[in-house]
DNA sequence: ACAAAAGTGTTCTCAATACACCCATGG
DNA sequence: CCATGGGTGTATTGAGAACACTTTTGT
């Protein structure tokens, strides 16, 4: 054994904590999303330990032997912030060679949608620090991580125009320009309210909670709620919402 | 060691031919699509050895230790295809604890759109026959591969009508009708003549090949032919093709 | 002549867009 | 009274759907 492979060998000690329990070569990594007064943003840990000590990176962890794919990548998300009924999909899976400089690991990335205002965010040991970041304001991240969000937030992009994944994000009631916001947000854009307010009315998604918004320094606009109903009819039909 | 695993291990030992520079825990699954005759078809494999033995499956391998996941798909369709240029793309991984019987696999899956003229199949050792079946009437297949065929023909309908990846199933210079035929093969339905025409013309995604088809026993149609840089430029902008 | 597919024209409806405008509330 | 966001009205445009119709070619 000689000098740089005992180095190798001392970064792995100190990397992984890796549990008899879980395999090898696999893991999980999490797209926590959420909105915040009008910006989407992503939950991203700054590492303990090994070669991504002190950069920040996606929340991830080891896949159980008798675990499934979609459990694991809930057991982490519910770990970090403590949510436990949020949407959960899956991305893509990321298995470049070199991706993970030490061995071969590949990574299943999922992504959660959350509401901010269930989530308490708790860091776990391997990190020092667990935040949230404007999607538009990211730090550098470790290994593959920045290649993977990006592909998530064009998937994202995808995504909010063929479903109300929207409603995700919000609380249960909302008003109608959190709503548009998410939709800027996610697809970078700007919307016409009254257009916005329109369309998304007809498609009879929301239900009108007949209560006002309170202490708002303006006009208190009307709450209204999801009506999960119709989108269960919805996604049969096929829904669009495109700009 | 007790029967039972006396019996799993010489079971494993027909199914595996497991090479020693491949991940042991992950493999490749592959959905081929082609058009025949305005049918989708899929190419499927009747295998030799093991719990498959004798029964439909997808076409899949093994990845090697310094293999990117892409490129093990890309191998494998080329190997049972003769194909060399084609669509390819990731579709999700399926790692459900026991959908493998013997023990634990996680299977990253791709689907590819061949043009069945370039097709040259070749049936590798593993497997005594190779053949398309029509997307409407599948055989039985081992594992999970039904989940993961139902998956991909939905992701296909929800693709088709983003990207024009209906240009991958035909040959260079194709009619209006069979590139009509794609999408009503794929969304399965059954679209307007005049109006899919008009609309598909609009997108200036085709360029007139100032011919004709010939020795067909009816009106000879144009022929067209893709224009690829249109079609970046539309990727950009966004592509939409609802019905 | 007939089958089969190519290809054109026309009408109707409704969704998307743009933008002007009024309303309610707190500071 | 003004800033801020809530909320309505309306005119124009263009895409999509339905369907009647003509054209070309081989058998």
């Amino acid at each position: 054994m000689n000098n740089k492979t005992q180095l190798l060998a001392a970064e792995m000690d100190k990397e992984e904590q890796l549990p008899d329990d879980c395999m090898k070569n696999l893991s999980v990594d999490n797209l926590i999303y959420a909105m915040d007064q009008g910006k989407l943003k992503v939950l991203l840990a700054k590492y303990k330990h090994g070669i991504a000590a002190n950069k920040w990176g996606l929340i991830g962890h080891w896949v159980k032997l008798d675990e499934n794919l979609e459990t694991a990548a809930y057991r982490v998300v519910t770990q970090a912030t403590g949510v436990t009924n949020f949407h959960l999909d899956q991305l893509a899976t990321f298995g470049k060679v070199n991706r993970y400089p030490l061995r071969r690991i590949i990574t299943v990335v999922y992504y959660s949608l959350v509401r901010l205002e269930e989530t308490n965010i708790i860091h776990g040991e391997n990190t020092h620090e667990v935040a949230w970041f404007d999607v538009k304001a990211l730090p550098e991240l470790i290994f593959d991580h920045d290649e993977i969000v990006q592909a998530s937030l064009e998937h994202l992009k995808y995504k909010v125009r063929h479903e109300p994944i929207g409603f995700s994000l919000l609380p249960e009631k909302f008003t109608l320009l959190q709503l548009q916001e998410i939709y800027e947000a996610i697809l970078d854009i700007k919307l016409d309210k009254p257009n916005f307010r329109r369309k998304i009315q007809k498609m009879n998604l929301l239900i009108n909670c007949k209560e006002k918004q309170k202490d708002v320094a303006h006009r208190a606009a009307t709450l209204y709620r999801f009506d999960i109903n119709v989108y269960e009819k919805l996604k049969d039909f096929g829904f669009n919402f495109e700009y």
